[in-house]
DNA sequence: ACCTGAACACCGTTCAAGT
DNA sequence: ACCTGAACACCGTTCAAGT
């Protein structure tokens, strides 16, 4: 917004180095190469730079994957009608595709703690409909954290290993897998209620599961007080 | 294991490279200096030899992480007296403990989902715990998923830097800081929820809320239907 | 079968020097 | 104030050659 005048002067057509194109590059490269080329020397190369010259915008590569995904985070929304809650899974849907569609930057996230305006803005709409829900000012503000944090590390879980990065023989795609491998295998002896449970541990499609467990969670919220030190009643 | 030896003296004769001597090496190298220290390279030195020859005993370094992570959970323990959702927060804040210790494998857990035999013990046991609750044993196998995940993606948040990790001047310890900030400063016009409860969503202690999570988490998995589609009771 | 040195193809970040 | 090339100090993984 300050510079109205773009001093292009090596390299026609090359406007000036900026917060904001630098981010434009880093989703660029994301959306072509996935997460893992999104390094400094990447994005640098494709502004025709070195990479030196980001870090006079950029403090270092984790703040600029934040601000990759505060970026991505602007086109969350839920839908505009239905319940409260059925509005609150969707919005929550909504940003688990984003989180999904880039596993890294998932797997990043929880790290990052990414505070863009659009995070922000996130976080706003779900504290609006945990309120319209009637939950309670106070467990609201503690469930916000709560139900980002399952989605995000849901998909940093379960998100195949996407696009550029890293689809080896056995990269973060099997660890499902073998997870349900070892699971199976079980030494009744060692561990007899997993052996027991393989099924129950195992069942279910992906979405049954994370639509139950978003309930659960709200379920969970709604019903915990936040000072009482007392039980819970189950 | 023996550790605390500053100097290698494991394979004093040399005996053969063998997988448990990689994950030894590679513990002690953990507690010594982080886990950004544990690369092939680093545990190849600690052991006199050559990097390539790690990899005809583990697969890749994500695997040996996964290795290191798993043997820590072995002293994982409830406390022996106390109702069972006392015994179970007791097991999740030892499980918890090990976490915060080493941040950046509580980082890498969620995606290296390690399944070695001590943390089948561990599902094993918060089963037990979750069944001898009365929780229906469906809900209990989805729940276990739940609680694991809270704890990991809450450490790997909220732990400080560590060690030997990079606690650079803007490391992932000022995260929470940054985000707080964020949080105090949000726009009443964009974001008015969260300029409003800026106070309640910061507020109380990490242990309180922590506890509270975990109440919160339990309550809705007792409480929440796997197959009904109907709405849980707020 | 296991072990090894060396190489390949990368990283993030810093810094002195330029403009 | 911003930009740059070059350098520093690392990575994981592979591979041909050894034993």
């Amino acid at each position: 917004m300050t510079d109205s005048t773009p001093r292009r002067r090596v390299r026609a057509g090359r406007p000036a180095l900026s917060r904001e194109h630098i981010v434009e590059a880093a989703l660029s490269v994301l959306r072509a190469e996935g997460l893992s080329k999104v390094t400094m020397r990447r994005v640098a190369q494709e502004l025709d730079t070195g990479q030196a010259s980001l870090y006079a915008h950029v403090a270092n590569t984790a703040a600029l994957h934040a601000a990759i995904l505060d970026e991505l985070t602007a086109g969350v929304e839920s839908e505009r009608s239905g319940t409260w809650d059925n509005r609150l899974e969707s919005l929550l849907f909504a940003y688990s595709r984003v989180l999904f569609t880039y596993p890294g930057l998932a797997r990043s996230a929880l790290v990052l703690r990414p505070m863009g305006q659009h995070t922000l803005r996130l976080i706003d709409r779900v504290l609006e409909l945990l309120l319209e829900g009637g939950i309670a000012p106070d467990r609201a503000a503690w469930g916000v954290d709560l139900l980002l944090q399952h989605v995000t590390a849901t998909a940093a879980e379960h998100a195949p290993p996407a696009p550029g990065e890293r689809a080896d023989r056995e990269g973060a795609g099997t660890a499902d897998a073998s997870l349900a491998a070892a699971i199976r295998e079980a030494d009744p002896e060692r561990t007899p209620r997993v052996a027991a449970m393989a099924c129950e541990l195992l069942s279910g499609p992906h979405e049954v599961r994370e639509s139950w467990a978003i309930r659960a969670l709200l379920h969970g919220i709604a019903g915990t007080p936040v000072r009482g030190a007392e039980a819970a009643p189950f």
